[in-house]
DNA sequence: TGTACATCAGTGAACGCGCGTTCACTGATGTAC
DNA sequence: TGTACATCAGTGAACGCGCGTTCACTGATGTAC
């Protein structure tokens, strides 16, 4: 049954963020092709007609998944604000709509180049519009500052989802958003 | 053909440390057991001799490898010395001799509520004794900062070893290392 | 504007490979006497 | 201490399931006239 090609675009778009939410929440190996277009609402036989591969798949939903996480991080005016929403509560448990480098950092390094390039250079975006909530200091200073939020805040989410005891993961949390939250410098 | 009582257990021994190994350097989903014992230098048979299953030696390597973690975490003195080592490019480098923390979080999120709750043991214990390296505060803001330390660490390599790009890669360790190397409360 | 045909998005069965697991067998170890 | 037998660690072939991928087919869309 053919389909009008604005609804093919849709379908599209629609595998593209089912494959984020799924990859994030189970892992790049831990979710068949066939459950991503169940999950899209069409059946696995027309996936090839949209990727090449299951890792072309991969590669879009993650540079989805990273795109929407830089978008995220503008709406915040204060370090306080976005490392407090950051290391959440919600944010821990809401693993398919979260973070997509804490989610899947390590299935990344095991991808394809593209991947991991594209990670960087999210990454050297991140950093840079980061220094934005650092007020004092030389440049140089600031970006290292905001290399090191952007460590301790991934890191303390990897840990807190990675416990399974959530009075820990959430003194975890805590913990960070004392060391994190605010600009020791100010 | 048999094998003495000894042998068997050593080559148990080396089935675990193998896999603690190839497991860091690949991922739970990048090996298979016939991989495993091959590494070990048995054949792929014998493996049910030794494990109840591949879930079941996933649990016993990492457990191998968090023990180690800790003793590591204990030959430092001073903060700088274990930060610095941790947050270096050889520790970068060495998936899989490195830290499991580090290497595995994502997979073990995924894993069975007994590894989970391992890591979370060792988590705690790791953060009890960290806090050996900050002089001043309260016991709760030294515990605080050495939850942080440790989350700043683990993000930090993290991001470093998930970049394809050395010089982002050696930034990233840099930027860390003056963060959390030395205790700002000093 | 309507008709005829070509295109092609999506379907569902089937393929084939990898991998976790099982099993009959081997032959050296361990033990009973 | 030596012999006979039971045990069992390790071998390698085979099984079976899951999953990525392919393919013949369907029928609605898009287009040519």
């Amino acid at each position: 049954m053919r389909v009008s090609r604005e609804k093919a675009a849709e379908n599209r778009q629609k595998i593209i963020e089912t494959a984020a939410r799924l990859f994030r929440e189970r892992g790049f190996d831990g979710v068949g092709v066939d459950t991503i277009m169940e999950g899209a609402g069409l059946t696995h036989g027309g996936f090839y007609g949209h990727f090449k591969s299951k890792d072309d798949l991969a590669a879009e939903a993650i540079v989805h998944a990273l795109v929407l996480g830089g978008a995220y991080q503008d709406r915040f005016t204060t370090l306080e604000d976005f490392v407090g929403d950051y290391l959440s509560e919600p944010h821990r448990t809401a693993l398919g709509s979260g973070c997509a480098v804490a989610a899947l950092s390590g299935d990344i390094v095991r991808q394809n180049a593209k991947l991991r390039s594209g990670l960087a250079a999210h990454l050297r975006r991140q950093f840079e519009r980061v220094t934005r909530f650092f007020a004092k200091g030389s440049a140089e200073q600031k970006r290292q500052r905001a290399i090191a939020t952007i460590a301790g805040m991934v890191g303390a989410l990897v840990l807190a989802r990675a416990v399974d005891d959530q009075e820990l993961a959430n003194e975890i949390l805590g913990a960070a958003r004392n060391a994190f939250g605010n600009d020791a410098t100010a």
